[in-house]
DNA sequence: TTATTATATTGACGAATATCGATTTATACT
DNA sequence: AGTATAAATCGATATTCGTCAATATAATAA
């Protein structure tokens, strides 16, 4: 139950599944995301911490920068599910397709270097 | 995305996941849920709320009973799979089980009349 | 109409959560 | 060593959420 609620908690955040939207479609960075979602560079490593104890993304350090993914979902079978339902769900968001349109112009090397 | 989000905290309370796999075996009405999950009965009343709001659950008055039971999801197609897939899921988790294995035993002539 | 009972609603309270600014840690480069 | 940068952690704050006691509503029965 508890593995359950921890899946469906990592789901219950706009911010969140955006993120899971945009790991779809490419690998990120912190600071990418930070980018696309517009908000607080703490804020997204919190919400990649959710993801990750529920088994629906990890990482790979490069340098610097700490490359995001989306997992198979092997260490979860309901993450497995709802990560697999998500390919399909919210496709035609208006605030996912907006999201996932700008994801070209949002490259690390422009973005980043405060 | 709102909908979404919607159906997606409604299945982020243990209590509330409960109160759907028991409407799996039987619908009930409050006051028969109320002593299955042990909890105050506004308690119970608002987690019906979100459930209905969430397009998980439905119910129909008889006489001083309110009896819910599951939809078919036709209001939501997140609720629709994920009240699907919740039929296998949970199936062997201890809390629920035990929960179910006294459904029998729990019947509103005897529970209600406080 | 008065009483009774099941459920809904209200109001309050503590716990959990999302967010951010400030700081720390980790890594790379001089 | 010293500097710079990406990301994690810490601390604080505002909001949301789960819960309950008290009350209100709805439906039945006497």
């Amino acid at each position: 139950m508890k593995e359950f609620i921890k899946v469906m908690k990592a789901l219950s955040d706009p911010n969140r599944v955006k993120i899971l939207k945009m790991l779809q479609h490419k690998s990120m960075c912190v600071c990418e995301m930070q980018a696309a979602l517009q908000v607080a560079q703490p804020t997204v490593s919190s919400h990649l911490k959710v993801l990750e104890d529920a088994g629906m993304v990890t990482y790979k350090k490069d340098g610097l920068w700490v490359n995001y993914f989306l997992t198979d979902g092997s260490s979860s079978p309901y993450a497995a599910s709802l990560l697999g339902n998500l390919k399909h769900w919210l496709k035609d968001d208006p605030e996912v397709s907006g999201l996932v349109e700008n994801l070209p112009g949002i490259r690390r090397e422009d973005i980043c270097k405060r």
